[in-house]
DNA sequence: ACTAATGTACGAACTGGTGAGTTAGTCATA
DNA sequence: TATGACTAACTCACCAGTTCGTACATTAGT
């Protein structure tokens, strides 16, 4: 998360509006990320904070517009990872490896990420309806599955019929599963599924899987 | 859910505890899928039933533990369904595409299961950790994956070095994923995951996916 | 007559939100 | 550079509506 900077400057201001609100948003990710939204509440995310709570009704107008621009940070920094993302130099196979690679981490190091996206799908997903910010950005990676896929069936190389779209979701459920559900999955059957140990074996497995899709044999029909 | 049959008996009984307990367990199953644990409201939960909302805490003691019923009732369900599953005369392929496919069927069926998975996970997993008829019973689907994996390495045709957790694992964050994170997938991308016209295309992909996993050629290694 | 089951009424602690007043920093001007 | 007007940033005290939980009275069924 992009963190509130030291003690600002030194003899520094007293008022920074800039690191007030950016104080606020760090907490209150915490917070909604720890409890969910109900179970959040503001006079913690408040006491957590160097301000008040008279402050964040102040910029952000309340609890639901707070865990609006929680949401709106959030998905901001793995769409900042995946426009870092340069596979343009790869063949087909390596370039969807390492993009499934790149969620495979992005997940696994933002677990908060993952329990806000999980509590918003309780919610309907209506604070990203909300959401100026959120509601048109499509993924970058998108875009990146997309020429991925196009060289690699163009070549022959891709079997399977999926589009960029399918083929994100597939990703994406693995990664998101394995974080998402590792205390249900690991208190039902006895496996971490984010225990650094295994960590090499499901990012393999990952890439293993989406590959042997794209390439597998297919019966002609 | 295993609902609350009618009216009960003519000239019944006005007293009837298993109808009233059942009835509590239907209600409080659709407040908590649909608010979240501490989004829902024992009042409302009351409202919604017969009966009052004293009888949640002579039934169940508290809100805490209502949770757990629900949940242990829940995951009753799918325990049972997986148990019906009868794949010994399938060869291992066609085995797991059944298996993956029960999965599949029982999530997309069940949504309020799937929520209350989603919310037990934000919380840890403390209610199935406090849960003593959740905490020991492995999964059915993960017996029947051991014996068919088995065979299917043994014929050689499964090459894949997976074990059955880790399998049951990748069939279920696909079937999972799909329902789960429904709503801000479809917000983001535009595309609905359980929309019924796309139904046999995903069900189809999640078992090809896992086939072409377990039978893909792999590099020496 | 005795107990399990049920209904009523209530309260203490909380919880999101706000009204009203205060102070720090900025800037135009003398 | 001193000054005073102006506004963004901030503090404090408080409230109205909830919300989980319970004490107590009551009734159905055996």
């Amino acid at each position: 998360m992009t963190s509130v900077e030291e003690p600002a400057r030194t003899g520094g201001r007293i008022r920074d509006a800039a690191r007030t609100k950016a104080e606020i948003l760090d907490v209150a990710t915490q917070e909604f990320a720890r409890a969910g939204y109900d179970g959040a509440r503001v006079d913690e995310i408040a006491a957590r904070t160097r301000t008040t709570k008279r402050m964040i009704y102040y910029y952000f107008g309340g609890k639901e517009q707070l865990f609006t621009a929680v949401l709106e940070r959030a998905y901001g920094v793995i769409r900042e990872a995946e426009q870092q993302l340069d596979v343009e130099h790869l063949d087909p196979v390596a370039a969807i490896r390492r993009l499934a690679e790149l969620t495979f981490d992005h997940h696994e190091q933002h677990p908060d990420f993952i329990r806000l996206v999980s509590i918003e799908n309780i919610h309907g997903a209506e604070h990203i309806a909300a959401s100026a910010k959120l509601g048109k950005i499509g993924s970058p990676a998108l875009d990146v599955i997309r020429r991925i896929l196009e060289s690699g069936q163009k070549s022959g190389l891709f079997t399977a019929d999926v589009d960029a779209v399918d083929l994100h979701a597939m990703i994406s459920s693995f990664c998101f599963f394995r974080v998402s559900n590792r205390h249900t999955f690991g208190a039902l059957f006895g496996r971490d599924l984010v225990d650094p140990a295994q960590r090499e074996h499901y990012r393999a497995m990952l890439g293993d899987m989406v590959i042997a899709y794209l390439t597998a044999e297919r019966a002609a029909g």
